[in-house]
RNA sequence: GGGCGACUAGCUCAACUGGCUAGAGCACCUCGUUUACACCGAGGGGGUUAGGGGUUCGAGUCCCUUGUCGCCCACCA
């Protein structure tokens, strides 16, 4: 040992890595130099001599901009973020795009709690207001995530980031309506949709959740308007009249027909009479429909068109079928779940539930309830708010989905998008197999307003569109209200100046805006493009089509399933060639995370305790695609101890290099290098070089083919297992007694020096802060020139 | 009802196209103040890979079957 009093190197490192400090240290100065943006980089490989690759494009999942990001939003980044560094290192301009989501109906939702906690009413501030105030609370939200996502490392390009309200992204949005609108992809039409009472609109069905819940079985009993009926039922079945079983009796007020099977012998006689809803005293007739099932209740179904699905697919083949003899819609539950229409005057402006039951008290009295079973049934519910769906019909806006479909499954087929874990690429084929048009509309008033005008107001084009061949006049005939327009609809973000084929005074011409928002997802389905400018984009034509998509496995139909249809129909090409499903993060029980649980960790904590490359290594080796993680704090306090154990071996090397050695150490990596490019990991040589080489292409492979896991793993065993535990032990042997600028000793910590640098840089991707901290300290020594920042060392030199 | 997946050490999970003695972390036991790290080191115990059958020179891995659990989709009134 020298008996010099120089201080070595790393002498005055802290004896533990100081996640708390030197990440967010780390973060600005990266983000001081602008590594995140794909220019910087391309400037950077052409300065450096290397080749630019072609580019690689993320454009990241926009987390809700009304909340806090919890541990799953935070860990998936991680995952963006170690393919964007793994890229961006392998000499690709790496763009990792950022957004936030308004997230119509959730914020909403939100918003509206936050209000009434302040005792106000959205309906009292009106829709201006409303939205002035939620796009406030909504930036200042998207500004809390934003921080953490840089804290948890992600080295996203944050000029470019969106937010998806943003007029820049709005025009695309709005082209794609148009042209869809122009190919007919794009309609109104009066259909049954789920009504959510509470949140007062209608959404897709794929926004409802199905919940088991308690409910009943009533068989009531119509009487046959006929008495001759009524003896012959007697005879057959038992009973004076058809016996129906119902779960919501409530909606016999809207009953417009009993439906049997065709093949029920029960009920052959009867087919084509008459019978009397009880206390509604209306007389509808008995059909046929090979839908019913023979076996459930009675086998006689009592069919409400304006509620319920199948009995509106069943009025709606009947009519097809029989056109002289229609069914009709009567309508008895209002947007806000209440009863209405023409109905008995006691019942109107009760609740479902209340209705239900006054009737069931009625039917009672008037010997009309056989019995109530006790049962237990699915339920649609909102997927915001958990409020039970009331199906009604009601005029939406629709996207016929169906030729978008088609084209998907064709690029599926192909191969030109694969789904990881491949499971879910059979789901996502069997999605859009059985695809139904969407309903894009939404009676929200947070997000983009439908861009329609409706010349001669939304009534009018409403009653002619439920009056095939009627005409304007009709419509001035039958309801008495004056006509303003043409009844047709314009396509149009701003006021048009008006309808070309209005013939009256301009004056009278009257256009009314679309109230109605889009359904969020038909802008985050858009994302892929929309961000990068449109398909006429600058950057579009520089980033796109974007490589990986990455994201929860459950928002795969919401999400990625429309991406892909929307980028075929305005681009031609598929956004990404990859989707990757993240797996969900879970509570300390097992169970799905939820506040009232309390099995959730705060990211804060977990950050403060652990550091985030602690968290991210945790994540990779635990919540695989497709996979459920149990967060475990233990397995994350186990990843802290392996962060600090990169730290305090490189602490080792540096603390055996003195400032004297340095410019021959730094002599000595150079030729390493060189030795470095020419060593086969192929070879039996069991060297250290070697050993270091085969270990650096096997996590090459993992890395290309998205094994993260196996990174991690691979990682842990070679750097602590062989690196601390042989080659820094081996090295205190080798160099015990030699002193400070011996030319073997220089040599021997030459090499450890570089094998370190090598181990760095492969594992930078998943644990991007220790690893850069260590590399500062070398260009600190003079080891290596200032300027090289391992973010953007090469990573396969 | 349809689709997808899981079942491996006490716990949470690995094992890439079937191939050395099935591996990690945490937990457990024994020992240990050595030129970094006790957020450490050396060593150790612990598995009939859910049960059964099959294909194969060889199966945690492929096929069949039984069971248990989970997720997604679906209009059983």
């Amino acid at each position: 040992m020298g008996e010099s009093t120089q201080k070595s190197i790393g002498e005055a490192l802290p004896k533990a890595f100081d996640s708390q400090k030197q990440e967010v240290n780390i973060y600005a100065e990266w983000e001081k130099r602008k590594f995140f943006s794909p220019e910087t980089v391309a400037d950077l490989l052409k300065k450096q001599g290397r080749e630019v690759k072609h580019s690689f494009t993320i454009t990241l999942p926009p987390p809700n901009a009304n909340d806090d990001l919890h541990l799953g939003h935070m860990a998936g980044y991680a995952y963006h973020d170690a393919f964007g560094r793994f890229y961006r290192m392998s000499g690709h301009p790496t763009l990792l795009l950022p957004g936030k989501d308004h997230a119509g109906i959730q914020t909403e939702a939100v918003f509206v709690r936050v209000l009434a906690r302040q005792g106000i009413d959205k309906w009292e501030i009106g829709r201006d207001e409303f939205n002035k105030r939620c796009y406030e609370y909504s930036t200042n939200a998207a500004k809390i995530a934003q921080a953490q996502e840089k804290r948890i490392g992600l080295s996203a390009d944050w000029d470019r980031e969106f937010f998806t309200l943003d007029p820049r992204l709005t025009e695309v949005i709005y082209k794609t309506f148009e042209d869809m609108y122009a190919d007919g992809l794009i309609y109104r039409g009066k259909y049954i949709i789920n009504q959510c009472p509470h949140c007062r609109t209608a959404l897709a069905d794929i926004d409802t959740e199905h919940k088991e819940m308690r409910g009943i079985f009533a068989y009531i009993l119509y009487p046959f308007a006929d008495e001759a009926d009524n003896d012959r039922a007697e005879e057959v079945l038992g009973h004076r009249g058809v016996m129906v079983a119902t779960t919501r009796p409530e909606t016999m007020l809207g009953d417009t027909a009993i439906a049997v099977h065709p093949e029920d012998e029960r009920y052959r006689d009867f087919i084509g009479k008459k019978v009397i809803i009880p206390i509604a005293k209306r007389e509808i007739p008995i059909i046929t429909s090979e839908e019913i099932d023979m076996s459930t209740g009675t086998g006689a179904l009592k069919v409400t068109p304006a509620h319920s699905p199948i009995d509106f697919e069943i009025r709606n083949k009947h009519n097809e079928e029989n056109p002289d003899s229609p069914i009709d819609i009567l309508n008895v539950i209002d947007e806000t779940g209440k009863m209405t229409g023409d109905i008995p005057e006691r019942f109107k402006g009760m609740g479902t539930i209340e209705c239900s039951k006054a009737l069931v008290q009625e039917l009672d009295k008037a010997g009309l309830l056989e019995k109530i079973e006790n049962i237990k049934h699915d339920v649609s519910v909102c997927e915001r708010c958990d409020t039970p769906i009331e199906p009604i019909v009601s005029n939406q806006w629709f996207v016929d989905v169906k030729p978008l479909a088609k084209r998907a499954l064709e690029e599926l087929d192909k191969g030109s998008v694969k789904v990881i874990p491949k499971g879910q690429q059979n789901a996502l084929k069997h999605f859009y197999e059985n695809i139904i048009p969407w309903c894009i509309s939404r009676q929200l008033w947070w997000g983009h307003r439908i861009p329609v005008w409706y010349s001669g107001g939304r009534d009018l084009h409403d009653w002619l569109n439920d009056h095939p061949g009627s005409t304007v006049e009709d419509y001035e005939k039958e309801t008495g209200n004056k006509v303003q327009g043409t009844g047709k609809v314009l396509v149009s973000d701003e006021k048009p100046e008006t309808d070309p084929d209005w013939q009256g005074k301009p004056e009278d011409l009257l256009l009314e805006p679309e109230s109605d928002v889009f359904d969020t997802w038909f802008s985050s389905g858009q994302w892929p493009f929309s961000t990068l400018g449109g398909p006429d984009g600058e950057d579009f034509k520089k980033y796109f089509p974007t490589q990986y998509m990455i994201h929860a496995r459950d928002i795969l139909f919401w999400w990625s399933a429309r991406m892909i249809m929307f980028s075929l129909y305005r681009t031609g090409q598929v956004p990404f060639n990859t989707v990757l499903l993240t797996g969900l993060i879970f509570g300390t029980d097992g169970k799905k995370m939820s506040k009232s649980r309390e099995n959730g960790i705060p990211p804060k904590e977990i950050l403060s305790k652990y550091g985030a490359d602690a968290l991210r290594l945790w994540y990779y080796t635990d919540a695989l695609p497709g996979a459920n993680a149990p967060l475990q704090e233990d397995k994350i306090k186990g990843n802290r101890h392996f962060v600090n154990k990169i730290w305090n071996a490189s602490r080792f090397v540096l603390m055996n290099i003195y400032p004297d050695e340095v410019p021959a150490i730094a002599d000595e990596l150079d030729n390493l290098q060189s030795v470095w490019q020419g060593t086969s990991a192929d070879s039996d040589a069991d060297d250290r070089m070697a050993q270091q080489k085969r270990f650096h292409q096997n996590m090459m492979t993992h890395y290309k083919e998205n094994r993260l896991h196996l990174v991690a793993n691979g990682v842990r065993e070679h750097f602590w297992g062989v690196f601390a535990d042989k080659w820094i032990e081996d090295v205190k042997n080798e160099i015990q007694g030699k002193s400070i600028g011996d030319p073997q000793r220089v040599k021997v910590l030459s090499e450890l020096l570089f094998l370190l640098m090598q181990n760095l840089k492969v594992m930078h991707p998943l644990v991007p802060f220790v690893t850069e901290s260590v590399w500062r300290e070398f260009a600190g020594a003079g080891i290596i020139a200032d300027d090289r920042w391992l973010i953007v060392e090469d990573l396969e030199a």
